[in-house]
DNA sequence: CCCCAAATGTAATCGTCGATTACATAAAGA
DNA sequence: TCTTTATGTAATCGACGATTACATTTGGGG
């Protein structure tokens, strides 16, 4: 009975295609929406998210008062991925030898990143906004960074290393992985694409030769 | 004489305020002021570009094809300043020390980047036009990682290296200043701007900290 | 010297975007 | 049920990239 087309509107949401007046969670699909965007390499604008959300151009900033905060939370979305799979790996590393994990995380990161690396992009360069305009994007690497240093305070702990002076060693530790990272990301890695892992490889390789690189042998 | 306000509209060329219909190097104007505004941190547009040279908003596309064009055109010239400084640098660095000379090139590399974040991003990230659009930057790009091939070359047949595997090694180089250099610019170096010389003092550090990577001992 | 063609600038216009405002509709609670 | 609040729509604005038709200047061949 409330199928029959000539029903009242009202209990309209029964019907398939008629969407309710109220969309279930605009919030969420419009960050699903942005990061869908982003992955398939358009440029990610508000109304194009509010287009897959099949909804008004206008509608997005009941939810975000502008472009930049709907772009945060995809980043934040974004980060949350990345940390849940940095996370994994590291839960499948071995607990006693932190420059294994210390590798763990490098590849795990790199991984990632070549794997989704408009998401990494979105996460990592503060050009969409401002970039401590999210709190929970910088707790959520500052968490991460506090990890890495924790790592290799415990190889240092354990002589595991060459140098006693930890903080060069963490900021090129970031820097390498951030740059492989980029470097992918901005193009610089022109045609390895094409055999697949090749690239993944790679990325192994220069982590395997920084870790070399700081131990003591 | 010629300076009457009655004189007909010819020779209007000697009153200081009157321009020219004909611009006098338009091309090389926008491209300035491309430059000059990404480097106050401002978003480049092709309007306001054409504003500051005081012209019509159609007359940049006289010259360009589209905004991406002109973005590559400076990133050309960015490119040509940033090339011209690693060369400097490799000029004053010894000729016989090819590790010594590596140094150099990252500092060098660094220093630039640090002092020009907007001109570097431009070169760099192949977000403003497609990356092999111009052949200049690609070329131009190309013999510097050359040249670093070469530094590498030497100073494995003078048995200064650790490994025989050049790749690795070449491609972590690359990424780490690359990744120093990107993390400055996207804000992941919090509040170390505030003491002048910091950054660039631990971007030594960290060069140094790679090349004792890599070097035998 | 003049005229014409090429180069180069202007004016007007289009479609897209971010953003704001006034209004409409649904949901929730007293 | 009535009213408040949340959430969507419609209309509009200004900035932007881009295109088109037109205007002005310049420079070279008769």
């Amino acid at each position: 009975m409330s199928a029959s087309p000539t029903s009242k509107p009202r209990a309209r949401r029964q019907t398939l295609e008629a969407r309710p007046y109220h969309h279930g969670d605009l919030r969420r699909v419009l960050i699903d929406a942005a990061l869908q965007l982003a992955a398939e390499g358009a440029d990610v604008s508000v109304r194009e998210a509010a287009r897959r959300a099949a909804v008004s151009p206008g509608a997005p900033f009941r939810h975000f008062p502008n472009r930049d905060a709907l772009m945060a939370a995809a980043a934040e979305e974004a980060q949350r991925r990345f940390r849940t799979e940095i996370e994994a790996a590291l839960g499948d590393a071995p607990a006693a030898d932190p420059l294994l994990r210390f590798r763990a995380f490098g590849l795990a990161y790199l991984r990632w990143a070549m794997r989704n690396p408009a998401h990494f992009e979105i996460i990592s360069t503060g050009r969409y906004f401002a970039h401590g305009s999210s709190v929970e994007l910088t707790r959520d690497n500052a968490e991460l960074i506090a990890l890495t240093e924790q790592m290799l305070a415990d190889a240092a702990a354990q002589g595991l290393l060459r140098s006693a002076d930890l903080k060069p060693i963490q900021i090129a530790g970031r820097a390498l992985v951030y740059g492989f990272a980029r470097m992918n990301l901005d193009g610089h890695f022109p045609r390895w694409g094409v055999e697949e892992g090749e690239i993944e490889r790679m990325a192994e390789e220069v982590i395997d030769l920084f870790i070399a690189g700081i131990a003591k042998r």
